[in-house]
DNA sequence: GTATGGTGTAAACCACGGTTTAAGGCAAAT
DNA sequence: ATTTGCCTTAAACCGTGGTTTACACCATAC
């Protein structure tokens, strides 16, 4: 698959593709011609890829998750690691997202008092 | 109060408490010798505009905030609104966490499958 | 044969919220 | 006297995650 189908199938500019691949996280083959050719199993990663980076990770380690997994199973348990630590990170942010709340409606609330 | 001291209790680079002045957001005093002069009113302010940012108001809006302000009382509605509309933005961002957490648990669940 | 569309590369550019540097000046403290 | 702390303006620089530009190549369509 050429890589502006694959652009239209992620919703990925081509210029992003192109990007990733530079950063190492994609590397898809070429065909004869030296066009990138993507397999079905590149575009799973690459929707997997938009996850992570949706949930914030970033992109230097998603480059790291692309890393060990080039490597092969054996590196499942560190994946698996970076994983958890993500999940860590987003329950801090919650916790965050909270306080920030609690703020802005006594906030809200000093305002009304006011009116 | 000279810039130094408000930058110690307040955690604000010198550099940025300029910053702000020129983006509108502060306008503390100034002594006879033209040095910034800030008062405790100001300190408030200056901790209040760090929770708007902390909340992920962007800046244009924190200084539209300021701008009401001056305006004084009359301008409480309007302030308030914003207010409110960072508590949805600040809802959303819940909500996508939420979602976000939903997402890696599934993948975490399938990894530890593998192992 | 030439126009069109897709591909390739390297490198400059973007928003955002500042930070840092440069270059010069004034006033109080040591 | 010289160091320190403040003042000014203007502009360059930072990280992040891309986007845009400039330029060329190749193959099919007309």
């Amino acid at each position: 698959m050429r890589i502006s189908q694959v652009s239209d199938r992620t919703g990925l500019p081509i210029s992003t593709l192109r990007y990733y691949e530079r950063r190492g996280i994609l590397e898809p083959g070429r065909s004869p011609e030296g066009h990138r050719d993507y397999t079905e199993g590149d575009l799973a990663w690459i929707a997997f890829v938009q996850r992570l980076l949706e949930i914030g990770m970033p992109l230097a380690q998603v480059e790291e998750y692309a890393r060990l997994r080039r490597e092969g199973d054996s590196t499942v348990p560190q994946r698996l690691e970076m994983l958890y630590r993500q999940r860590r990170e987003l329950e801090g942010r919650m916790r965050k997202v909270r306080t920030q709340m609690d703020f802005i409606d006594r906030k809200i609330d000093i305002y009304r008092r006011m009116l």
